[in-house]
DNA sequence: CTGAAAGCGCTAACAG
DNA sequence: CTGTTAGCGCTTTCAG
């Protein structure tokens, strides 16, 4: 008969030490029985579990992770959930943790560096094992360095334009933009415009690189124009808007990912045109939605899942390294997938 | 000149202990001066703060946490955030956390009840203040109790259909239903299909419920058709399939969820047929996409970030509460969102 | 193999 | 206003 406590008529949590008084044992035995297993004759190992499983035993956490100094957390901060690449990407690391019985905190910056910055403490403050984050575009050098130095594994999911002490997972977004261009290209556009973000992105950069390169390396003449605004499905809208007014000319467009490329649909069918007929259009990120929106887009497609996974898998090997693993720099293929967004001319 | 401490030639963690030494007050004094603020000389106050700050501290939740009981910390365990509707929901959600300096931990349990219970445990070895999780129907009555006896405050995002000790908000699913089939009889449709989830599924009976409803109470003589399957887009896709071999007289269907509806539009267009020409088409949810397709989705929006918002206020409210909140139902209401998905007869 | 003792970093009475 | 004392629940030497 299991002798269960109470405080306040109500059931009070039950601990070690009641385990161990109701084993008869003393409270270390318990823990050794209950977590290592070794060094513990057992008799008294079965009769410990016995009692805690009568007395739906919950190990504190908290408790442990005070002694070991390991929370078994990580963090996860990016701008937005809501955008479907990083749902994906969160998926893969979330379900990375899970294998390895980390709990994964989500935190939604918009890219706000007060924002940054209060999650990146409150992690800290809590202890998380590793921090998985979209960018450090946002923080100042100050903030950096104070973030590097306090020694928490950190995985970027991009790579900085500044050298830097951390580790990144990304995808070859140079190739991808070198891809989405040569196709253009090679379809026999001459006027192609870029529309991508800020240029303090990373990531974007490289795409918009990548782009120019193929244009360049064409035997052909081909006209770039590239417009930078907010790289989402309303910026993607506003700079189509603009770019129809000003250079009806061009042909086609690069979006820098997907949610822009969204916007451009939708200003083009407000504009009257259509795709492909008139503007051909090409994405990137291959999010879920590109495959389903009419007509099909054509886009370069990153492997979200995996990148999110691979983060988390760098994330738990450093964090589990003594000496402090040094940066490691993972880029993953990109490959265009070809759908009706584009014609030949 | 602040003395850093060293260990293994690594820098140590600085602790009140050393903030305590550094300005020459007990350990005791430097908590209040850092927390309250109240009960303590404005003098060593400031002395203290500054050393903490030139010391760079960061207070030690985790510690703080095992005095306190408690975490700052709630749960989000959904299917997968994936899926639009639920990163819109955990935006709510996280935001509401946000603001009341909480961390949300996400799990992605696939509706498999053993992961559930493993994440549900993890939670609670965790000690976080609350659980927001879509469902507690995968889980057996044993379970169940096990959840609410042990108080943990949990908030639902469906109605169970059994009764209940937990909170829960949810839209008014069953109005849902009935809007969607009342606007597609009053269009003139007489054969309509229904293609949901399983019967397990709360929100999708009550939706179902009321959609049957809408088309019984018409003067007019209409044909319900209602097929269960996955409520994916993949399931979506086989329903139609199906449905468009066995009954191909139909001419609108009402999907359960905008995935569902994703996977008819995909069937429909292989099939060689046209929204809303051959077959009218109305979803639920109005994720963000339901927009953006080819047509645009007439759809059933329910307040998403909203419902995320109003679980974790809740959720809150309840844990600050002492003597444990009465269980709180919440429903928000619905509205149909016309767009060009349906066409009249 | 097991018990006793110390301590993780912090808060919370209780005196003074 | 401030220091002393205890202790949250657990792990981890160190003896025995």
């Amino acid at each position: 008969m299991p002798e269960l406590e109470f405080q306040n008529n109500r059931l009070m949590k039950v601990t070690l030490k009641q385990i161990a008084k109701q084993a008869g044992v003393d409270v270390s035995t318990v823990s050794r029985a209950l977590t290592g297993g070794y060094g513990v004759h057992k008799a008294t190992r079965d009769k410990v579990l016995g009692v805690a499983k009568t007395l739906n035993y919950y190990p504190n956490r908290i408790a442990r992770g005070l002694v070991t100094g390991r929370s078994h957390t990580i963090g996860l901060l990016i701008s937005d959930i809501r955008n479907p690449f990083f749902a994906e990407v969160a998926r893969g690391a979330e379900d990375a943790a899970y294998n390895a019985s980390f709990d994964m905190v989500l935190c939604n910056s918009d890219l706000e560096s007060v924002k940054q910055m209060r999650y990146i403490r409150s992690l800290i403050e809590k202890n998380v094992d590793g921090i998985l984050m979209n960018s450090v575009a946002g923080l100042d050098q100050q903030e950096q360095i104070e973030l590097a130095e306090h020694g928490v594994p950190i995985v970027l999911l991009n790579r900085p334009m500044a050298p830097h002490p951390f580790s990144t997972v990304s995808a070859d977004n140079y190739r991808g933009g070198f891809l989405a261009g040569q196709y253009l290209v090679d379809l026999g556009h001459r006027t192609i415009a870029h529309l991508t973000g800020p240029r303090t992105h990373g990531n974007l950069t490289e795409r918009c690189k990548g782009f120019l390169a193929a244009l360049e390396s064409s035997r052909k003449k081909v006209t770039p124009i590239v417009i930078h605004g907010d790289h989402t499905q309303k910026g993607g809208h506003e700079m189509t808007k603009k770019l129809l007014v000003q250079r009806p000319e061009v042909t086609a467009i690069f979006a820098a990912n997907d949610a822009v490329a969204f916007g451009v649909v939708r200003a083009i069918l407000e504009a009257g045109l259509s795709i492909p007929d008139n503007i051909s259009l090409v994405g990137f990120d291959n999010v879920e939605l590109s495959g389903l929106i009419h007509p099909p887009l054509t886009t370069v497609n990153q492997p979200k899942y995996e990148m999110g996974r691979a983060a988390v898998e760098i994330l738990l090997a450093q964090s589990n390294s003594p000496n402090g693993h040094p940066p490691e720099q993972r880029v993953f293929g990109v490959n265009l997938v070809e759908r009706q967004s584009c014609r030949a001319l």
